[in-house]
RNA sequence: CGGGGUAUAGCGUAGUCCGGUUAGCGCGCCUGCUUUGGGAGCAGGAGGUCGCAGGUUCGAAUCCUGCUACCCCGACCA
């Protein structure tokens, strides 16, 4: 087989550059730090966002769409907000271009000034507690449980395909709440949802947690996070949800009149997931063969490649493929039957396993005469010969044990790469050499932690909620610690 | 924003030091024939303002000046 990926083992940050332009994903704009999502990636982000959606109906969400643009003052009203993203924000001054009187092109027009500039969202909670403060006037309007499809833009000045890129698509929901408990479960609900989504669709393992003061989110009171170990050792936070508290009530002024007759500031929280996940789940499962998706969001599940010579076998063999292709569908199966005359079966193999699709059926000649086909399983490469007659049943059954296989293979990877370390000493020689999730005692200072980022790279990923309570002593400051934090190497 | 590097066909590159035929090669692309159970073979063909602007020279991909873009390393980050 042609060699056309670098190999994990001797470039990972390449291997997964040429995978995501190799396997068709996306690739690098005209626009710096700016990508282009391409079919194939854009349908695996439809598959998430309508498994998501439907999660976050079945919880009682709905969606809506604020404005791209946001007025500058707005964001000067949430202190901490405003210092998170000040620095990375792309502005609206002017909006008229004219003709260049000196030559060819157009310049910005002068005369066309903003009174006010605008701010392209890098999120939206100022333009929609804003909103929020015209839609809440009693406690009978709440809570507001909304959610936005959207693309939002942080000026980053390192950027990688879908893990960090300029402009991204995300989902923000935003919710309002009379109490601080119900905001406070609206939080870990959602939370919820992404640890779930990310274990039962995307079968990667993720640590539910909340993060240290340092690492949350700007305004927010707490912010939980899901971390997932990649193939290199390093983490990915994968999805957050935050308990915003009154911050964003108090600078816009959103107050209701409660059951009892006061008046109260709301309670908010806000959460989301990016195109970032396409990112975590190439590294979670893919080889150096190419992409592994699980069946549950690949774009193609099936795909079915016909073997021929000359035209009257193709005959034969196409009709015997579009029966099998029609079953499958009928089945309530992606597939997809790939007819191209112009390539080969050994290039559309070739292919086929470097954009992940789970299962591929062979159709030749010798199954036509025997009444089978033979079934390749991308995680494994395992080639067996099944009769056509029943094959939904063994396809189905197929793509359920591939779920499964690719969830348990992540999880047995992030078992052999955990650690619980008690020394700084072999902290560092772990973070050091092979990455990985270390748990160690912490004394709770934002110096202890930032210390032992500037001489390890390794920050506070989270502090797992399900931790034990545990007494020990600080792997730096030797102070005493109650429970063990996540430490790791971050993207 | 600091430090380093690169820019030649759709992609990857040779040529640049030391200026001199028509800028070479691989992949891909097009046409034809033979092929098709793991990235086909042969034959023919198309495709280049050598990043941009200026300068030196009889002559510039090559030397000089300025600019721009991109990549890598750091600080910042879903």
């Amino acid at each position: 087989m042609a060699k056309v990926l670098t190999k994990r083992s001797e470039n990972y940050a390449q291997w997964y550059n040429d995978l995501v332009l190799k396997a068709d994903l996306a690739e690098n704009s005209s626009v710096r730090g700016s990508m282009v999502i391409k079919p194939y990636g854009y349908a695996l982000w439809e598959k998430i966002q309508s498994q998501l959606d439907k999660m976050f109906k079945d919880t009682g969400h709905s969606n809506a769409y604020f404005p791209l643009f946001i007025p500058k003052s707005f964001f000067s009203k949430e202190a901490s907000h405003v210092e998170g993203f000040a620095k990375e924000c792309a502005i609206v001054t002017h909006y008229r271009l004219k003709n260049d009187p000196d030559g060819k092109g157009v310049i910005v027009d002068k005369d066309a000034k903003l009174e006010e500039e605008l701010i392209v969202r890098p999120t939206s909670e100022t333009i929609i507690w804003s909103t929020y403060k015209n839609w809440i006037q009693s406690y009978r309007d709440l809570p507001i449980l909304v959610n936005q499809w959207a693309n939002v833009v942080r000026w980053e000045m390192r950027t990688r395909l879908f893990l960090r890129t300029a402009e991204f698509l995300w989902q923000e929901g935003h919710t309002a709440h009379a109490t601080k408990q119900e905001a406070i479960d609206e939080t870990n609900q959602m939370i919820d949802v992404y640890s779930k989504f990310a274990s039962e669709w995307m079968a990667m393992p993720v640590i539910i947690g909340s993060k240290t003061e340092t690492e949350r989110f700007a305004g927010a009171l707490e912010t939980y996070t899901i971390e997932a170990l990649m193939q290199d050792g390093k983490a990915l936070q994968s999805g957050t949800s935050h308990f915003l508290g009154q911050n964003f009530a108090k600078a816009f002024d959103v107050k209701f009149a409660t059951k009892e007759g006061g008046l109260d500031y709301v309670w908010a929280t806000s959460w989301g997931v990016s195109t970032r996940l396409i990112g975590a789940l190439i590294m979670a499962h893919s080889d150096d063969n190419g992409l592994v998706l699980p069946p549950k969001l690949a774009p193609i599940q099936v795909v079915i490649v016909p073997i021929y010579k000359g035209k009257d076998e193709m005959e034969t063999i196409f009709q015997a493929g579009d029966k099998l292709y029609n079953e499958i569908k009928a089945a309530g199966i992606d597939v997809k039957f790939d007819s191209r005359d112009t390539h080969k079966p050994g290039y559309k193999f070739a292919e086929y396993e470097l954009k992940g699709v789970p299962v591929r059926i062979a159709i030749g000649p010798r199954d036509v005469a025997n009444g089978t086909v033979e079934v390749a399983r991308r995680d494994t490469f395992e080639k067996k010969v099944y009769s056509q007659e029943g094959i939904v049943d063994v396809i189905n059954s197929l793509l359920d044990d591939i779920q499964k296989n690719i969830y348990n293979k992540a999880l047995k990877f992030r078992g052999e790469n955990t650690y619980k370390v008690d020394s700084y000493e072999e902290f560092k020689e772990i973070i050091g050499d092979k990455g990985g999730f270390v748990y160690a005692h912490w004394d709770g200072t934002a110096e202890t932690e930032l210390k032992i980022k500037e001489e390890t790279k390794a920050t506070i990923r989270c502090i797992p909620i399900d931790s034990e309570e545990e007494e020990g002593f600080c792997i730096f400051s030797g102070k005493p610690s109650k429970r063990r934090v996540l430490f790791a190497k971050a993207y």
